[in-house]
RNA sequence: GCUCUCGUAGUUCAAUGGAUAGAAUUCAAGUUUGCGGUACUUGCGAUGCAGGUUCGAUUCCUGCCGAGAGCACCA
């Protein structure tokens, strides 16, 4: 048991049932913790706050002077709790992260980065895919057992006008569907990308196109709902080599940002699902009502907040809503085909999107809550997690990105900006290790952009000014990381073993403490913010530290006192860092 | 119009109803004959407005002002 969870207890056994609370404390001068618990049990006695924590303080010391050094009461009632110097480094020596949180154990699927296939990976991507990747990896640290899924969009407006330029091409004998077989990947999905555009203007451009989009989405719908009955054989084709090209692609981008996904579930099955239950669940004192032709969800009366929505619209295909529908009982029933993880059934389900679904979500999640069975419960384990988006200010990246930016592109500029500033100093490195590191700088600099903020705002981006590499970001992690690094190395050297003495404890040694509490309140209540904020407290409290001490000197005893504190230091960022989604580099 | 977010230093962001509202950046002034100066130290500077709830409000409630998003066959 940990000196928190034991100061917890025997406080629980004064506040009995009593809402209180015991914080990591914000400065050294109010100690290690600090509890409200006087305030709560006042009211109860009618004695003042300070009356009551001085009471309560008396007993306390006699009780838990095992671990802590002084309690003192402060300010209007607060208690603070000093931890005892041989308390603090047992629990700073721990290199083992053992963290028991509500995900514990539990099956939870976290769904994230879903592509809109034939669409390259923008920066909307870009940002799903690092709250995504932080939700999936701070679950995981949790104690869950997590499975990352995504959702690809197959069966689309969108796609059917890039299908159509294809089969135009296709027609006028420019390619055949062999092209799709045998070029070179990297040719297909820059041909794949620029039929999206094609089609998108040529529609713009004459209605006819539009019609013949139209008549393509029909047989796209058409080919997925009836599992692939071939009517037309190289559409057939097309739609399926489209696919596994596209799907290839999206994977290795995420591969290249240092993210990955076990499943994917495509807009078409769910589609195919929602129809279903949708239309089952249509008609007379049912959810859904048939209005002008489409079939509809009107939420009661008392939920203003959301509206009458479509399901399945007057042509009999389902809407988003209804895909969203079907999606949910493929995620519940452990329905992953093909995945070959059939018995991964969910405890909890996590999704991430663009804020502007919220309310879309809304109106889903209330409709599948009304349709009896196993709804509710899935329903009650559905957890939407929305985030804002990236704005783009400055001149380097409007210059660089017109239109929708795309996310390799955006990590490009980033990159550049790294070789600017770190040029002679990684010069000696490798070609590979130094495309590696560069990549590994700007995706820290862009994770820790993003999720130093609370989900769910949007982010103002400028890598010349808010993107800055010294103070509050990711490369000054890294950088105080890889410090920590040399130093080790350094003491190694001299032969001496990361040790802590019995000496007067430093500041940063309580800051290294909180690490387990901060990080298990961070994942519980999925805010990355309240551990990016930690973590640039550590970073500050051991570079303080650094800077006025001395840390590898001929003084054995002292240096191995403060290499331990520089491999626990170590140690917080590497594994705080990984849950961000960042790599931290031993040297840079 | 209805609904939902959000208004904190010049700027970008923090703060389970708690103590003197924290950082970074900008600006000003400093630190190294020492292990990585992308560092460290000091200073200037903020809760949109008006009420309410209570021991205590940036946080909860009401109104106003301001910004963004969503509102029927797109995803």
């Amino acid at each position: 048991m940990n000196a928190y969870t034991e100061i917890y207890n025997s406080l629980k056994e004064f506040a009995g049932e009593a809402n209180f609370s015991l914080d990591i404390s914000e400065s050294v001068a109010h100690g290690d913790y600090a509890t409200n618990v006087a305030f709560v049990l006042s009211k109860q006695k009618g004695v003042s706050p300070k009356v009551c924590a001085d009471e309560l303080t008396q007993t306390l010391k006699e009780k838990i002077s095992n671990i802590v050094n002084d309690i003192q009461v402060a300010g209007p009632g607060f208690i603070n709790f000093f931890l005892r110097d041989d308390v603090l480094r047992k629990e700073n020596e721990s290199s083992q992260l053992k963290l028991v949180t509500s995900y514990s154990g539990k099956n939870i699927l976290v769904e994230h980065s879903s592509p809109n296939l034939f669409k390259p990976f923008s920066v909307g991507h870009l940002m799903n895919n690092i709250i995504g990747e932080f939700v999936a990896r701070a679950v995981k640290v949790g104690g869950a057992n997590v499975m990352t899924m995504s959702f690809p969009s197959d069966v689309s407006l969108g796609i059917a006008k890039a299908l159509m330029m294809i089969e135009r091409d296709i027609n006028k004998q420019e390619i055949t569907i062999d092209y799709f077989n045998n070029e070179q990947e990297d040719v297909v999905i820059k041909y794949l990308g620029e039929a999206y555009v094609r089609g998108v203007k040529a529609c713009e451009e004459n209605e006819q196109s539009l019609e013949d989009a139209k008549k393509v989405l029909d047989k796209l719908y058409k080919h997925t709902n009836t599992g692939g009955i071939i009517e037309d054989e190289t559409f057939y084709q097309l739609v399926g080599r489209t696919r596994i090209i596209n799907e290839n692609y999206f994977k290795k981008v995420l591969e290249s940002i240092d993210s990955k996904i076990d499943a994917f579930v495509y807009e078409s099955e769910a589609g195919n699902a929602g129809l279903e239950i949708v239309k089952e669940n249509t008609g007379e004192g049912k959810v859904f009502t048939e209005s002008e032709g489409a079939i509809v969800y009107i939420p009661h009366e008392d939920r203003k907040d959301i509206n009458t929505s479509v399901f399945i619209n007057s042509q009999g295909y389902p809407t988003y809503e209804a895909k969203d529908i079907g999606l949910i009982t493929i995620k519940f029933s452990g329905a992953f085909g093909l995945q070959n993880v059939k018995d991964f059934i969910p405890e909890e389900s996590f999704f991430i999107t663009d804020a502007e679904q919220i309310s879309h979500f809304k109106v889903v999640l209330d409709a599948a809550s009304k349709l009896g069975g196993d709804w509710p419960e899935w329903v009650a384990k559905s957890h939407h997690v929305p985030h804002g988006r990236m704005l783009f200010k400055g001149a380097k990246m409007s210059s660089r990105l017109g239109g929708v930016p795309l996310a390799l592109d955006v990590i490009g500029v980033v990159e550049e900006e790294v070789r600017e500033r770190a040029g002679e100093k990684i010069a000696h490195l490798g070609d590979e290790e130094k495309k590696k590191l560069e990549r590994d700088i700007a995706l820290s600099a862009l994770r820790v952009a993003v999720l130093r903020s609370k989900p769910g705002i949007n982010i103002n981006f400028d890598p010349e000014t808010s993107l800055s590499f010294e103070g509050d970001s990711g490369p000054y992690l890294l950088y105080t990381h890889a410090r920590c690094s040399s130093l080790l190395e350094k003491g190694k050297e001299k032969g001496y073993e990361p040790i802590f003495g019995d000496v007067a404890s430093l500041p940063i040694e309580h800051e290294l403490v909180a690490f387990e509490l901060v990080l298990k309140d961070a994942v519980e209540t999925l805010a990355p913010q309240k551990l990016v904020t930690y973590l640039f407290k550590v970073a500050q409290a051991f570079n303080s530290f650094y800077g006025n001490t001395q840390i590898v000197t001929d003084n054995k005893e002292e240096s191995e006192h403060s290499l331990a504190i520089v491999t626990r230091v170590k140690f917080v960022l590497k594994e705080g860092l990984h849950v961000l989604g960042i790599n931290a580099p031993e040297r840079m």
